[in-house]
DNA sequence: CTGGGGAAGGGGCCC
DNA sequence: GGGGCCCCTTCCCCA
């Protein structure tokens, strides 16, 4: 909108109407101004005179003008109708038994709501007016003998059954002229009838089928349920009358909700309306179903017919005992994808999430003594022998500074839901990592029940000491597989700039990481990691930290190797602050970009299509060649970004990041 | 903030 | 097709 243009805006607020019809039913069901009262043969109705002189013609008539009653008789009108044009009113859905449709189109003929007489014209297959309404507006011209008298505002009169013969209808206006039977009386009775008791409008005689017999008592709703073979007939507010018998799926004309399911639309419509028409005998307390009234009775039966196998607890509700079996078995299936604390209810994980209790990222952490959970996923857990030396233990299977000498601890990791592994290890399988360090100490893989995985992990000595994550073969992976690693790795690195944090890998197809200590090299030592992956390798770093990479030694390094070590994760994503490549022919080649105020380091290693991907691949293939002969997978490497480039090129990336 | 009990509301199945 | 019954999810409340 240009300055100076005072243009309207119109915001719609497509739930005001409903909402607010809502509201005012509350207000009716409570009484909460109410203003005026309607009697149907010793039934009271609490509504509003502005609803009802919005809803039917024959209520602008009347409170057209002047103020109007405050109590009417309308004993021409079934309470059951009467009860059902009020529902309408309300909630714009019509709920009435077949057997009662030509009373309530008698009713909506009489007080003029003509979509809910088109509606049961519908619905009883009369598309002209029929007898009843040939009857209705005989009584009707009758009436309008009194049309002289509108300008009567109360008109107490008596009048004696009369027999109708049919004739033609008149228009409503012209109707309601003459039906000014009305009789204002300022203070409603507690009973809800007139204090003149003779006042009566007296036109039972129309009524055809008209049951004598209502169990409807003074100021007590009718229940849905309690209605037989009712249909619900949603009417558009303000367009013409539509029937629609209830099939599934049918929508809530008060929110719109498509509600599935025969006969769930009463049931649904009670959430609007507040009626509650279900009460306990025991206690008064009241409900909107009746299955809920039944459970709560065993409150007062005592019965609790869910028992825990268990233990001894017992439970009113099956999904009571649904909840209270997962704390017998531990399984905390629900987990918060940022901080990994897992719940055992879904709803406690919504809550979690919801609330500001999962701010931050932290590594994945069972509880102590906690089995394995189930789930599409698994879980990798070391255990080490007691007596096992933790500095003896790789890097990467080391617990964390706060775990104690021969302590559990554990690393886990986990293969999103969706993802097929094929070559599996037997569920339960306890996979032996031998490491030849001296004393027998071995760690132990334990895949957790109804895990099938193929994930094996291999810890080997001597000579060369080879810590290898791989993936076996022929397993496939559907991609976007993410394999989580806990991590520390502290090669290379100066104690005070360690970067310990989970090590995540997005694995591709057939995909193979590994790390490998070179022959003769403490894992400990200097040479760094030599890191080969057919993946991208994601570090969560500290701030300030050092990343090394190393290729390792036995590299034959081609000329002039230019290689940018790039990160890539997060907007802020950069190259390290003046990355540091050392040419090291005899410890191959190291990188060491700083990572000031970097997050993530992402490295991700070079496609087999990069420039120079030869040396990247042949500082690990040929160990691993020697274990797997032929073995073509672990040359597939994922999408690269450490690239090959020209020393200007490299030069000119150090200045960008500058 | 979490664990647990309970209520409310929706959907499926069956009579 | 309506209603009863049951299961499930979601939300609220309380300790």
């Amino acid at each position: 909108m240009s300055p100076g243009e005072d243009g309207l805006i119109g915001i719609p607020f497509p739930e005001h109407s409903s909402e607010l019809l809502s509201r005012l039913n509350a207000q009716r069901h409570s009484g909460l101004l109410c203003d005026l009262t309607l009697t149907s043969r010793g039934t009271s109705y609490q509504t509003h005179r502005a609803v009802m002189a919005a809803v039917s013609r024959y209520f602008r008539r009347v409170f057209g003008g002047h103020e109007g009653p405050r109590v009417l008789q309308l004993d021409c009108v079934e309470p059951e109708a009467l009860a059902s044009l009020l529902e309408f009113a309300y909630t714009a859905t019509l709920t009435v038994r077949s057997s009662g449709m030509r009373e309530l189109l008698s009713a909506a003929t009489l007080l003029g709501i003509e979509c809910v007489a088109e509606a049961c014209r519908e619905i009883l297959g009369e598309t002209g007016p029929n007898q009843l309404e040939s009857d209705v507006g005989e009584v009707e011209d009758e009436l309008n003998k009194f049309g002289d008298e509108e300008e009567e505002k109360e008109v107490c009169f008596e009048e004696s059954e009369r027999t109708l013969t049919g004739s033609a209808c008149q228009s409503p206006e012209e109707i309601y002229e003459g039906i000014q039977r009305i009789q204002d009386v300022n203070t409603p009775s507690s009973g809800g009838f007139l204090s003149n008791g003779n006042s009566k409008w007296m036109l039972d005689s129309i009524s055809i089928n008209k049951s004598k017999d209502t169990s409807l008592k003074g100021g007590e709703s009718v229940p849905h349920e309690q209605i037989g073979q009712s249909l619900q007939v949603a009417v558009p507010s303000g367009g013409s009358g539509r029937k629609r018998k209830s099939q599934m799926p049918q929508q809530c004309p008060v929110c719109q909700k498509i509600i599935h399911g025969a006969g769930k639309l009463p049931r649904h419509m009670r959430t609007h309306t507040g009626e509650k028409p279900f009460q306990c005998t025991a206690c008064g307390v009241r409900f909107t179903r009746n299955d809920k009234l039944k459970i709560h009775m065993r409150r007062h039966t005592g019965e609790r017919p869910y028992h825990c196998t268990m233990c001894s607890a017992r439970f009113l509700h099956s999904y009571d005992l649904k909840n209270h079996l997962s704390l017998h078995s531990g399984a905390r299936p629900f987990e918060c994808p940022l901080c990994h604390k897992a719940f055992a209810r879904e709803d406690h994980l919504t809550r979690h999430r919801k609330g500001h209790g999962c701010l931050e990222l932290r590594s994945r952490r069972t509880r102590r003594g906690m089995e394995p959970g189930h789930g599409e996923g698994f879980e990798v857990v070391f255990e080490h022998e007691p007596g096992t030396k933790i500095e003896d233990l790789s890097p990467r299977s080391r617990p964390g500074p706060e775990c104690r000498e021969g302590a559990e601890f554990e690393t886990r990791g986990k293969i999103e839901a969706g993802v097929k592994l094929e070559s599996v290890h037997e569920t339960g399988a306890t996979l032996k990592h031998r490491t030849n360090l001296g004393a027998e100490k071995y760690q132990r893989i334990r895949l957790q029940p109804g895990a099938r995985a193929g994930l094996q992990r291999e810890l080997e000595t001597g000579a060369q000491l080879e810590y290898e994550t791989r993936f076996e073969p022929n397993i496939e992976l559907e991609g976007g597989c993410r394999v989580r690693v806990g991590h520390e790795c502290n090669d290379g690195l100066e104690p005070a700039e360690n970067f310990k944090d989970r090590l995540v890998h997005e694995i591709g197809l057939k995909a193979r990481d590994a790390y490998k200590f070179e022959a003769g090299v403490k894992p400990r030592g200097d040479n760094g990691i030599n890191f080969e992956a057919g993946l991208g390798a994601r570090s969560a770093c500290k701030p300030a930290a050092r990343f090394v990479f190393s290729s390792g030694t036995g590299l034959e390094l081609q000329d002039e190797p230019k290689v940018r070590l790039q990160t890539q994760t997060g907007p802020k994503a950069r190259l390290g602050s003046g990355p540091i490549l050392r040419e090291t022919p005899k410890d191959g080649l190291r990188f060491e970009p700083r990572l000031g105020g970097m997050s993530e380091l992402s490295v991700l290693l070079p496609a087999a299509q990069t420039q120079c991907p030869e040396m990247l691949y042949r500082a690990m293939k040929e160990p691993m060649a020697k274990k797997q002969d032929g073995e073509e997978g672990s040359s597939q490497m994922g999408n690269g970004s450490v690239m090959m480039c020209t020393s200007k090129q490299r030069e000119e990336a150090v200045e960008e990041d500058v």
